[in-house]
RNA sequence: GGAGAGGUGGCCGAGCGGUUGAAGGCGCACGCCUGGAAAGCGUGUGUAGGCUUACCCCUACCGAGGGUUCGAAUCCCUCCCUCUCCGCCA
């Protein structure tokens, strides 16, 4: 949520920083009027609030004083049917602002560069190498279904498409994965582990950016007011929803492994094969909470946890900057982390790592305030996959296959492995 | 699911129709005292919004939302949450 009273004073310029988006976002001009309204009213709601305090406070005195106050009585009631008419007036305007607040997204990163779509993002710098092979690399699915680690078709029969069953070894690897990450994470790069509940409520979604606008990604109970988590970015960054936290206390980091439901309406026919894209996928989660001019700093130490990950398994990759056009609707910056496929001779997303600046804080009313005193302020969030475990799976399969079908197990995984180093039938 | 108890400022804890934004205590900040520190003493210490945008001032907020009343933290209704006991259950 952007701050009112700035849109407010300026609205030229914020809008201008929006269009970097793309768009026209003549939204903003639609919630001036009703904003002004409610001012005017709550001014004059206000001046007869206090005229119906004092009023009162004379009628106390009278009475005890045993005197007749029935005329100041009955100015009384027609005060407070005029502030009844004005409040509600007032409520209804603040409604439709606050409405129009939620649908428009954060302004990008003055950093960030310009561009309408993905095309536009710019190379950062990239780790490693491709892997050679002396053979033709095939795909994960391929190579997982071989092997028996994954059965796409068994899942179908018991939920439908984008839906996977690990197996047997696929089971344990997946399970590896996770452990390995949530170790790398907890013990080196100092984050706490949470394990939150999957099932959110509707707040909690509102907090994060999910609701009111994107709604048809999720999926919902039928009997009960939750949704079920797109990520743990919102369960975990809701934490400390409605909180202000010590100074002192920020930078707080978490890292929460949770499985992830995504509707995925509107990507009929994308990444239809494979684990690339499932409506139920597991994925390690890192949260930031930081001080509000630290953020940028922190999104740089966000990303380097991340790729840690794929470091000390070997993995080549490469750091994508957004551009302004294909950021995120809460996000003021965004870093992606694209790992090798060599099957597709492609580098595919598998971390994306945001500074939301006050956007997502403003939602939340997360704020900070130093020991010594002085007014809270609003923190900055900042969220990362550390990584996603099914396309961290992917990875793994196409860059370590060898000739025969059998995949090498990277030695940072074998512990977690019971020291097996090679995936074979 | 049934029965009961309760939700007040950073925390503990009073208040149960009329200057109560809210006693008292703890904590915290500043000052005094001291060679220094503790103790002690004094002062201050919520948030949001409005207006000025410097201070002042004004309004709202005692879980949330309604209602009664000239006036509600205090009375009534609805909802939410927490705790205890019983039942059921991984």
């Amino acid at each position: 949520m952007l701050d009112l009273k700035t849109i407010r004073e300026n609205p030229e310029a914020v809008r201008n920083r929006l269009r970097r988006r793309g768009g026209d976002f003549d939204e903003l001009n639609e919630l001036l009027q009703p904003e002004e309204d409610r001012r005017l009213g709550l001014q004059e709601s206000e001046r007869l609030k206090n005229k119906k305090k004092q009023l009162s406070a004379q009628v106390g005195k009278l009475k005890q004083q045993g005197q007749d106050a029935a005329e100041l009585m009955e100015e009384v009631r027609a005060i407070n049917v005029s502030i009844k008419e004005l409040d509600e007036k007032i409520r209804d305007c603040e409604q439709r602002v606050h409405e129009k607040l939620l649908g428009i997204p954060n302004l990008p990163d003055d950093s960030v560069g310009d561009g309408a779509d993905e095309s536009a993002n710019r190379w950062v710098r990239d780790w490693g190498a491709k892997p050679e092979f002396s053979f033709t690399p095939k795909n994960h699915a391929e190579i997982g279904e071989r092997l028996d680690l994954i059965d796409f078709k068994r899942a179908a029969k018991i939920s439908g498409a984008r839906f996977v069953v690990y197996k047997g070894q696929g089971a344990g690897l997946l399970r590896a994965l996770i452990n390995f990450m949530i170790d790398v994470q907890t013990r080196e790069n100092g984050y706490q582990e949470l394990y939150p509940p999957f099932l959110v409520n509707k707040e909690s979604m509102q907090g994060t950016g999910q609701l009111p606008k994107f709604e048809e990604e999720l999926f919902a109970t039928r009997d009960d007011p939750f949704y079920l988590i797109p990520t743990a970015e919102v369960p975990v960054t809701n934490f400390h929803r409605d909180e202000v936290l010590d100074d002192e206390s920020l930078p707080i980091c978490y890292a929460a492994c949770t499985p992830c439901f995504r509707r995925e309406a509107g990507s009929y026919g994308k990444d239809t094969q494979g684990l690339i894209r499932q409506h139920q996928f597991d994925k390690v989660e890192l949260v930031r909470f930081s001080r509000p001019e630290e953020s940028a700093a922190e999104l740089e130490v966000l990303v380097e946890d991340a790729a840690a990950i794929l470091k000390k398994l070997n993995l080549h990759y490469r750091v994508m900057e957004l551009c302004a056009g294909d950021l995120g609707f809460a996000a003021a910056k965004t870093y992606d982390l694209e790992v090798w496929l060599p099957s597709q001779n492609v580098y595919r997303e598998i971390s994306s790592c945001t500074d939301f600046a006050d956007y997502q804080a403003r939602r939340m009313r997360i704020r900070c305030k130093k020991r010594g005193g002085g007014k809270p302020k609003f923190i900055h969030t900042l969220n990362g996959s550390g990584l996603a475990a099914g396309r961290l799976f992917v990875a793994l399969l196409e860059n370590y296959q060898q000739q025969d079908g059998t995949v090498i197990i990277p030695e940072a995984l074998r512990p977690y492995m019971h020291g097996q180093k090679v995936l074979k039938l």
